[in-house]
DNA sequence: AGTTTAATTGAAATTTAATCTCAATTTCAA
DNA sequence: TTGAAATTGAGATTAAATTTCAATTAAACT
């Protein structure tokens, strides 16, 4: 179980698992996709538990240092994530018309960053590549 | 001169170009490299040249938009541009500890995309690859 | 050159995401 | 069960960016 990896990383520094934690973990973990902290804290408040907006964002920020959680960008209304447990590494591709959303992954891309960072001696932890662009469907009705 | 596609790019929309957005543009254009719109304000300040922290933002908005800088990335502590004009296209590498922004440019991954877009059938209008991490000095200190 | 009209400006207020404060509460190891 | 240390929540705070609105200014037109 993933909540495992959380107990592990809290007790190796410290911290307790406490009510709030748990129904942040859940919340975050029953869901699957991109989220924004304000929807996480009303959606914890819909599911009845009781998780104030400081508790909400000081455990993302943990499951972000655990590794279980990722920032994924930072957009004009704030930051958003997704939990990272057991999915692969992906980029997005973006339709400027619809807002269609491609994932894709490319072993050769990843490797070339990674030269990169060697070369520059930069020490790379993430990476976020969007392209956008028109899909298929909005391209061919231009 | 760049000022000119400025000053076109403003009447096209029936803008005008007063004393503040030419000091704004100036202070961009005699500077090569990234910067935060606190500083630019700044740095139009001591010039000695009046502009407000409003107009140096409002400015920056429509600079952005005429296409001659960039908002290249979003740190914690806010926005970063770049002016474009006359720059070959790059991305970026930012320590997460110093924000410092490292430029780097590959031919390979830029040809990568195409092919991954051209699978997808999707036609790629612009992208922004950003690398995060830690840079060598911040790397070393932990 | 002067007039007109709509855009622009600046100072301060506002917005919004995210963090911080601190007294009260809870966790968990002993 | 107890007690030290961590955590919580409500509200205050922070800081970047935007908005408001009365006063000012650019520039098109006489």
């Amino acid at each position: 179980m993933e909540i495992e990896i959380f107990r592990k990383f809290l007790s190796g520094r410290g911290l307790k698992l406490t009510n709030q934690r748990v129904a942040v973990f859940n919340e975050i973990f029953a869901f699957h996709g991109h989220f924004e902290p304000e929807r996480l804290y009303l959606k914890i408040k819909d599911s009845g538990t009781r998780a104030s907006r400081a508790s909400v964002y000081r455990t993302l920020n943990l499951l972000v240092e655990s590794g279980l959680v990722e920032k994924i960008t930072r957009t004009e209304k704030g930051n958003v994530y997704e939990h990272t447990y057991g999915h692969r590494h992906h980029d997005h591709m973006v339709c400027e018309v619809c807002d269609e959303i491609i994932e894709f992954y490319s072993e050769k891309i990843e490797n070339l960053q990674d030269e990169i960072c060697r070369k520059n001696n930069f020490r790379g932890v993430s990476h976020t590549l969007e392209i956008r662009g028109y899909c298929g469907k909005c391209g061919r009705q231009r």
